[in-house]
RNA sequence: GCAGCAGUAGCUUAGCUGGAUAGAGCACUCGGCUACGAACCGAGAGGUCGGGGAUUCGAAUUCCUCCUGCUGCACCA
């Protein structure tokens, strides 16, 4: 398509004695539309030019020359140049981008690198919570819009299976297991002997010695212990399957920490031989003091391995394994520092530059509860399961309200109560903490994801009742502003996907979505589409058509899927 | 104590590498279905952008400082 600003730089870049490049960044978009769709502040310059920026905007006025045909205006305001675009070529534009792609906003500049994704990555032998859908969720959708981007994508669910966790796990087992029937109801009977053993592990220190034993033994392959072991984690991992075929995950491997140990040795070594490893209270440490951080711990007193050591032979191994350029891990910001120590031990590893540089840890906040935070060990968790299931039996009674005489109820409930889920956790600043509540979360009105799913099937409603015809698509009937809008909007997306794999924030595609879903709304509300005039009835399918087909492409890229009638 | 992150309307929040009158949604008040779907649209009310300094033509945005909250800081992951 053509870049518009691109355009204006160039015409810019002529009247005075600059890059167009340098330009091209300085022109904006006004936040009012009264004052154009591009403008450019001559106040940068006056410095540089020694005049006032009323006299530079002057003079570019009257020298610049630009191509009617893609700027029809400029006018000079207060120190500002704006320019109005051709209205009429950005429809036509974008009548020529959607007869041309079906696939649209998809491109190829991600050129085939290498990302990997490690998210969600739940832990063994505890319940999937509402504190796991995010990672699940976000990582989801860079998976997904990276790859619609041109990267070669690969998801990992490093599975929180290994640790004292277990040997927590296999403790309780070895006391209490007669008691309980794991295969009938696993994660709560295990979650059950996991909140159980830790409040012993509380009040007797030797049980928890005979914990951190139990693992020990789990790492030299002790084969009671590695029974048991795998049983907790293919119990979990069919729990795990069933929850991601209702909120989706892409995972191209599972191989979790469990995994990982056996590589440990070799980072060691590496470590020895770059001098640096330390002992330090009968622990192995790797000093950090120069960085100003706290050191990273390598290796417990009794010789088991540390989640950061795991973490460590991780990127060896995917370095190794995935050649990537860019690896991000999303987890919640209370693992920062760990991620910054790890990063930092990491350049010890002799590994190429380019393995180092493209580590990039994704933080996001945390859901808490109205008490406080949430704890499997306490037992104050909500699981996601329940939550899910409220969310869609909360849009099947709003079904029976308002559309009883829907087909496919139960399929169109699913997937707007799943959709409102997912939605709500991607429309805000991932960096944000989120206080749990239920009639917040459940609430299908407003910015939610009900109320893109519903602008999609009042268009998709009237596709069905016209068809589309996208040969004869006359542009002269989409220039008033509520057309407009939208067309903008539409014209924008392509550069939003790629703002959301810049800063890693899936929720500006989220917001954008609802700019596009009010936009059409306001259009819808004052316009009928269904009018006499053939020509003018084509155009306005033609928009209808092609705000669906953003909200649905960009919903589906955020993992959520729309239902054609609701 | 040290470090990091956050503080925008009653609540939840947007605001791109500094730009023109700080945008939304929820809740509240009022208005709009004999027009293609009212899970919608419009109007109103609601703001010392945590406080104070600094930088400059110009600061919610950058810097400093203080306040508040959250998180992390050696054998959990």
């Amino acid at each position: 398509m053509l870049d518009f600003k691109k355009e204006i730089a160039k015409s810019i870049a002529n009247t005075v004695e600059l890059d167009s490049c340098d330009l091209y960044s300085f022109i904006e978009v006004p936040k009012d539309s009264e004052n154009g769709d591009y403008a450019f502040p001559c106040f940068k310059l006056a410095k540089e030019l020694k005049k006032s920026p009323m006299i530079i905007a002057n003079e570019i006025m009257e020298k610049i020359e630009l191509d009617n045909e893609i700027v029809e205006k400029v006018e000079v305001v207060s120190g500002y140049l704006n320019f109005f675009i051709n209205k009429a070529r950005l429809a036509q534009e974008i009548v020529n981008e959607f007869s041309e792609n079906d696939e649209i906003g998809k491109s190829d500049i991600g050129n085939g690198k290498n990302i990997v994704i490690d998210y969600s990555h739940p832990n063994i032998a505890k319940p999937f919570h509402i504190g796991h859908l995010r990672s699940t969720v976000i990582g989801q959708a860079l998976y997904n819009i990276y790859e619609y981007l041109g990267y070669n994508v690969k998801g990992l669910n490093y599975l929180g299976d290994y640790g004292t966790q277990f040997g927590k796990m296999i403790e309780g087992y070895k006391l209490w297991g007669s008691e309980y029937d794991i295969e009938k109801d696993p994660i709560n009977q295990m979650m059950d002997i996991y909140v159980r053993i830790n409040n012993l592990c509380k009040e007797d220190e030797n049980v928890l010695e005979a914990c951190r034993d139990n693992f020990k033994k789990l790492e030299d392959g002790d084969s009671y212990c590695v029974e048991l072991w795998k049983k907790f984690r293919e119990l979990s991992l069919n729990e795990f399957h069933k929850i991601y075929n209702i909120i989706g995950g892409r995972f191209d491997s599972w191989d979790g920490e469990a995994y990982i140990a056996p590589k440990v040795p070799e980072v060691i070594e590496l470590l020895n031989k770059s001098g640096k490893l330390k002992e330090s209270e009968g622990a192995k440490i790797i000093e950090l003091e120069d960085k100003n951080m706290p050191p990273c711990m390598i290796e417990k007193t009794n010789g088991s391995s540390t989640y950061a050591v795991r973490d460590l032979a991780a990127i060896l191994y995917r370095a190794k394994t995935y050649d990537y350029d860019k690896s991000l891990y999303i987890t919640s910001y209370e693992q920062v520092l760990h991620f910054k120590q790890v990063f930092e031990t990491a350049k010890l590893l002799g590994l190429d530059e380019k393995y180092i540089n493209g580590l990039e840890h994704v933080p996001f906040g945390m859901i808490l509860l109205p008490t406080g935070k949430m704890s499997t060990r306490e037992g104050t968790v909500v699981k996601l399961e329940d939550l899910l299931n409220e969310s869609i039996q909360r849009a099947q009674k709003i079904i029976e309200e308002k559309n009883p005489e829907l087909e496919n109820k139960e399929e169109v409930a699913r997937k707007v109560g799943i959709g409102a889920v997912i939605f709500n956790d991607l429309s805000n600043n991932r960096i944000k903490d989120e206080i749990f509540d239920w009639n917040a979360l459940l609430n299908f009105q407003g910015e939610t994801g009900p109320y893109i799913q519903y602008t999609y099937v009042r268009t998709k409603s009237i596709i069905e009742k016209t068809g589309v015809n996208l040969k004869n698509v006359f542009v002269e009937f989409l220039l008033d502003n509520d057309s407009q809008n939208i067309l903008k909007l539409i014209y924008n997306f392509r550069n939003i996907l790629i703002q959301v794999t810049d800063k890693n924030e899936p929720s500006i595609l989220s917001r954008y979505l609802l700019d596009v879903a009010k936009a059409y709304s306001v259009f819808y509300n004052s316009n009928k589409v269904i009018v006499d005039d053939e020509n003018m009835k084509n155009a306005r399918v033609f928009l209808t058509y092609a705000t669906g087909k953003i909200l649905k492409t960009g919903a589906n890229l955020l993992g959520i899927q729309m239902p054609d009638k609701m």
